[in-house]
DNA sequence: TCAATCACG
DNA sequence: ACGTACGTGATTGAG
C-alpha cells in the first residue's frame, strides 16, 4: 500500500526554530526554522511516502486590524524572525510540489484529522502536538517530535497504551480532565496525569464519567462537579475535527522525488549548503563534480603528465603531496613524509612541478601567496595563475572561504579537491565579471599577492641592541612601580587581572567607581579621572609600560630572524572591508599616538646603508566623503587646499573662519570621525565627553550645512537594505544581512556599517592599486616597499635611489584613484620609522 | 576558549 | 526601554 505522510506544518516550524542556532540566508533573511523543517522532511523520505501534505493553521481573523493580529501573534509568542519563516516554508514547499494545506477558520490539526481519516492507506502523522493521538488507528500512526528535530517517537496503539495507558478514543477524556497548559486546554482544576489516566480508563466518556457521578467518592467527586463546564469546554477543544468540507485527497498530493532543478536553486538561495551537498535528493545530476577520477601516480607518470598540460591545470599542493587536474583528469603525488613511506621525496615533487609553476601555463591554485611560500622553499617561483579563494574573498568577503571544500559548498558543489578547484576557477571567471569584479581582482588584488609576497619576505629590520635596552629599563621601572602599588594596596595582588584590581581599588581603597554600580571595569577610561589617587596613577603607568614591554619588546623578540628582521604576515582575505591585516607580528599597531608609544618605533630601521621612506594619504576617508556625496562645502575645501576641520569648525558653530579656536576645531575633527563611522549622538557624546543632546545638536547642524553628506549617508542606508549590500568605489561589496535583523542594535549597526564601508573600504582599494604601482616601479631597483597601515606606505630605500623613490611613491598614491577633489599624501625620510615625520 | 584591555588606522 | 561610532591583533587572566 502507499503511504501518505501529512505533517503540522506549524507543530514543526516552531520546533526546528527553537531547536536550532540562527542561520541566514544570502539575502540576510533568518532560515533556521525552514532548515530545521526541511531536514525534518527530508528524514521522512525514509518511509518512502507516496502522498506527502503540510498543513497549516489558518484562524479567521477575530479583530480587522492588522496590529491586533500581530500584537495576537506576538503574545502567542511567535517572534518576528519565526513569522517571516512561514511564507518562505510554503513557497519553498510549493516549489517541492509537497500541498500546503490551509482552510480558514481551521487549525492544522482539524486538516489533519480529515485528511488523515480519510485516506485507508498506511498514513503517519508528524507533529508535536499530543491532541493528535485521538487519530491514531490501525492504519494511521504519529510521528511525535521529540526534543530537537531529529528524533521522532513512532507511536501507534500498542505504544500509546505502553507510554501513556492510554487508548487513541480516550485521549480527549483525558484532555478534558487533566488539561494541557501546552495548548491552552483548562481541564479540570485540581486533576492532573494520575486521576486522569485512571478515570479515562474506567469510562467511556465524559457523559458516561458524569452520569455516573454519585459513585465517585468525596473530593474527586467535588472537584469533577465544579469543573464540569471546564471539562466539556476542554473536551471540545482537545475534539479534533474529521469533517471539514473542501480538503484535497491525499491520494492528489503526490510527492515528486528526487526534487528539481528549482528546488536546488532554492535551498542555494536560502544558504542550505548541507543540503545541497546531498546529491540523492536532487534529479538533476549536472551539478556534481567527477571526483573520483583522481589517479594517484608515480613521480615518472607525474612529470609526463606535467609536460602535457597546454592550456591550463589546477594544482594543489599540501602536506600529503601534489594534485593536478588536466583536462577533466585529476592526479595525485603523493610525498613521503618519511623513509618508509610511498611516494616521491618532497624535493624532486617540487623539482617535477617547477617547469609548470613556472611556465605559462594557467594554474587555478587555492591561496596563492602560501602556496608562493612553500614553492619559494625550493626556491621555486609560480608565475600565470588564478587564486580561486581570493576571488571569493572578493565575491563575498563574509563567507567561509577557507577550505576548497568550503568554497564548493557556496556553489552547491561537493567533492573532489584539484577537479573541484577547476570547476570553481569556471564558476569565478563567470562571478567576477557578474559583479564587475574583472578590475579590482586582475588589477590589484592578484598582482597584489606578489606585492605582499615580497613584502613579507623581505621584512622590516629591527635594532636588536636598542629593543633589549629599552626592555630593560621598561622592566626596572615595573618592578618600582609594582612594589609601589603593593605598597598603597597595603599587600600584593596581580595588577593584570583586572579583577583582582577592582577589588584592591574600589573595595579596599573604597575609591569611588563613577558610574552607576554595575560590574566594575578597570579601563583606561574609568581610571584616567581617578588619577588624583596615586594608587590609581601607578597602575595607569604600570599598564602602559607593561602593555608595551609585553606587546611590542618581549613579543617582538622571538619573531626576530637571524638577521634582526621581523616578516609580518599579510593577511588579503580577511576583513569585511577590503583592509589587509598584519599578523604575528601586528606591524599594523605599532604606538604612535603618545610621544612615550612613538618612541619604539625608533626600533624599526632600515637595512645596512638604507633610508626608511614613509608616505600616508592625508584624510583619505574624509576625501573619499567628499568625493562620494559631492557636497560642495566639502568639495571647494578639499579643492582649495583648505583646511576641512577647521571650515567643518566654521560651520557647525556658525561662525567665521577665523573666529575657529583651537577647542572648536579639536570638536570638529571628533565630528568628523563620527561622520566616518556612521555616527550616533550617543557615540559622539561620548568621544567628546559632552551630553548626548549637546552631541545631537553637533549632528544636526552639521547635515544642515553639509546637505550632500547628509543626503548621500541617506541613500547609502536606502541602497543597502534595497540590496543587501554596499560597495566600494571599485565594486568590492560588502553585504549587510545585520540590516533585517529583529534586533534594532543590530539595524542600527548594519546601517552605520552601510555608511561607513564604502569609505574604508574605497580608502583599501586605493592604497592597494598604489601598492601596485610602486611594486612595478621599484623592478630592478635596490629599494623594497616593506609595511602598509592602511593608509601609509614604507619603502626601505637605497640611500642612491631615496630621492627617486621618494617622489614616484608621492606620485603613485596620488594617482591611484582620480576623484572629484585631489589626493594629498605627505612623506617623510629617516634612519629610523620614528624619524619618518 | 572567552572577555577585558589597549595598541593602530 | 534599550544599547550605540568603523575596521583590526596581541596579551593576559580565568573558566
Amino acid at each position: 500500500m502507499e503511504t501518505f505522510i501529512i505533517i503540522d506544518g506549524n507543530s514543526l516550524i516552531n520546533r526546528a526554530f527553537y531547536a536550532l542556532p540562527p542561520l541566514n540566508g544570502k539575502d540576510g533573511t533568518p532560515t533556521q526554522a525552514v532548515y530545521g523543517f526541511m531536514t525534518m522532511l527530508i528524514k521522512l523520505l525514509d518511509y518512502k511516502p507516496s502522498f506527502m501534505a503540510v498543513a497549516f493553521d489558518l484562524k479567521a481573523p477575530t479583530f480587522r486590524h492588522k496590529e491586533y493580529d500581530l500584537y495576537k501573534a506576538n503574545r502567542k509568542g511567535m517572534p518576528d524572525e519565526l513569522a517571516v519563516q512561514l511564507p518562505v516554508l510554503k513557497a519553498l514547499l510549493t516549489t517541492m510540489g509537497i500541498a500546503v494545506v490551509e482552510k480558514e477558520g481551521f487549525e492544522a490539526d482539524d486538516i489533519i484529522g480529515t485528511m488523515a481519516s480519510k485516506y485507508l492507506g498506511p498514513t503517519f502523522i508528524v507533529t508535536g502536538d499530543r491532541d493528535s493521538f485521538q487519530l491514531i488507528d490501525d492504519t494511521t500512526k504519529v510521528l511525535f517530535t521529540k526534543k530537537g528535530i531529529t528524533e521522532v517517537l513512532e507511536l501507534d496503539r500498542s505504544s500509546l497504551s505502553e507510554l501513556y495507558s492510554l487508548t487513541p478514543d480516550k485521549v480527549t477524556l483525558y484532555k478534558a480532565l487533566a488539561g494541557d497548559s501546552s495548548d491552552n486546554i483548562p481541564g479540570v482544576s485540581g486533576i492532573g496525569d494520575k486521576t486522569a489516566t485512571s478515570l479515562a480508563a474506567k469510562y467511556a466518556s465524559l457523559d458516561a464519567l458524569y452520569a455516573d457521578i454519585d459513585n465517585i467518592a468525596g473530593k474527586l467527586k467535588d472537584k469533577l462537579s465544579l469543573g464540569k463546564e471546564s471539562a466539556y469546554l476542554s473536551l471540545r477543544l482537545a475534539t479534533i475535527d474529521r469533517e471539514v468540507d473542501g480538503l484535497p485527497l491525499a491520494e492528489n498530493c503526490p510527492l515528486v522525488f528526487p526534487f528539481g532543478e528549482n528546488v536546488r536553486t532554492m535551498f542555494d538561495d536560502l544558504g542550505f549548503k548541507s543540503l545541497i551537498r546531498r546529491s540523492e535528493l536532487f534529479s538533476s545530476q549536472a551539478a556534481s563534480v567527477q571526483l573520483s577520477e583522481c589517479e594517484t601516480v608515480t613521480l615518472a607518470q607525474f612529470e609526463a603528465v606535467v609536460a602535457k598540460a597546454k592550456d591550463k591545470v589546477a594544482l594543489i599542493i599540501d602536506g600529503t603531496g601534489v594534485r593536478l587536474s588536466l583536462d577533466g583528469e585529476g592526479f595525485f603525488l603523493p610525498i613521503k613524509a618519511s623513509l618508509l613511506d610511498e611516494g616521491a621525496d618532497e624535493l624532486e615533487a617540487m623539482e617535477a612541478i617547477r617547469p609548470l609553476a613556472q611556465g605559462e601555463v594557467m594554474k587555478a591554485v587555492f591561496d596563492a601567496k602560501t602556496l608562493k611560500k612553500r614553492l619559494a622553499r625550493y626556491d621555486v617561483a609560480l608565475n600565470n595563475y588564478f587564486d580561486v579563494e581570493l576571488s571569493q574573498y572578493l565575491i563575498n568577503s563574509s563567507v567561509d572561504h577557507g577550505s576548497i571544500t568550503a568554497v564548493m559548498s557556496e556553489y552547491g558543489l561537493s567533492g573532489g579537491t584539484a577537479n573541484g578547484l577547476m570547476k570553481l576557477y569556471e564558476i569565478m571567471l563567470g562571478k567576477l565579471s557578474e559583479f564587475s569584479l574583472d578590475e579590482l581582482y586582475y588589477k590589484t588584488e592578484l598582482p597584489l599577492v606578489e606585492v605582499l609576497f615580497d613584502m613579507e619576505r623581505t621584512g622590516f629590520k629591527v635594532d636588536r641592541a636598542a629593543l633589549e635596552e629599552t626592555s630593560a629599563r621598561y622592566g626596572a621601572q615595573i618592578e618600582l612601580l609594582t612594589k609601589e602599588i603593593y605598597v598603597f594596596a597595603g599587600h600584593s595582588f596581580n595588577i593584570n587581572s583586572p579583577k583582582q584590581l577592582a577589588s584592591v581599588l574600589f573595595e579596599e581603597q573604597r575609591i569611588p567607581y563613577p558610574k552607576k554600580s554595575k560590574n566594575y571595569s578597570t579601563s583606561a577610561e574609568i581610571l584616567e579621572p581617578l588619577k588624583c589617587f596615586p594608587i590609581v596613577d601607578k597602575v595607569l603607568s604600570y599598564r602602559f609600560l607593561t602593555k608595551l614591554r609585553s606587546t611590542y619588546l618581549e613579543g617582538l623578540k622571538p619573531m626576530l630572524d637571524s638577521d634582526n628582521v621581523v616578516h609580518t604576515e599579510f593577511k588579503q582575505m580577511l576583513t569585511l572591508t577590503g583592509r589587509l591585516s598584519s599578523i604575528e607580528p601586528n606591524l599594523q599597531n605599532i604606538p604612535m599616538r603618545t610621544e612615550e608609544g612613538r618612541r619604539l618605533r625608533r626600533l624599526f630601521v632600515p637595512r645596512e646603508g638604507n633610508v626608511l621612506i614613509s608616505a600616508d594619504y592625508s584624510q583619505i576617508e574624509l576625501r573619499l566623503m567628499a568625493h562620494l556625496s559631492g557636497d560642495e562645502k566639502m568639495v571647494n575645501t578639499y579643492r582649495s587646499g583648505g583646511d576641512i576641520h577647521a571650515s567643518t569648525a566654521a560651520e557647525i558653530n556658525d561662525v567665521p573662519l577665523d573666529m575657529v579656536t583651537p577647542d572648536m576645531r579639536r570638536a570638529a575633527k571628533t565630528v568628523n570621525f563620527g561622520i566616518i563611522y556612521g555616527m550616533s549622538d550617543f557615540g559622539l557624546s561620548e568621544s567628546l565627553g559632552i551630553s548626548p543632546r549637546q552631541a545631537s545638536r553637533y549632528i544636526d547642524m552639521y547635515f544642515k550645512r553639509f546637505s550632500g553628506v547628509k543626503r548621500y549617508l541617506d541613500e547609502a542606508i536606502r541602497f543597502a537594505k534595497e540590496h543587501g549590500y554596499v560597495e566600494t568605489i571599485f565594486n568590492r561589496r560588502r553585504y549587510i544581512p545585520e540590516l533585517k535583523s529583529s534586533s534594532y542594535t543590530q539595524r542600527m549597526f548594519g546601517e552605520r556599517v552601510a555608511m561607513n564601508s564604502p569609505l574604508q573600504g574605497s580608502a583599501a582599494d586605493i592604497i592597494k592599486r598604489a601598492m601596485v604601482a610602486v611594486y612595478d616601479r621599484l623592478r630592478g631597483k635596490k629599494s623594497k616597499l616593506i609595511l602598509q597601515i592602511h593608509d601609509e606606505l614604507i619603502i626601505d630605500a637605497a640611500e642612491d635611489e631615496a630621492d627617486e623613490v621618494r617622489d614616484l611613491l608621492v606620485e603613485c598614491m596620488e594617482s591611484a584613484a582620480s576623484l572629484i577633489v585631489p589626493l594629498k599624501v605627505e612623506v617623510g625620510m629617516g634612519k629610523s620609522w620614528y624619524d619618518c615625520k
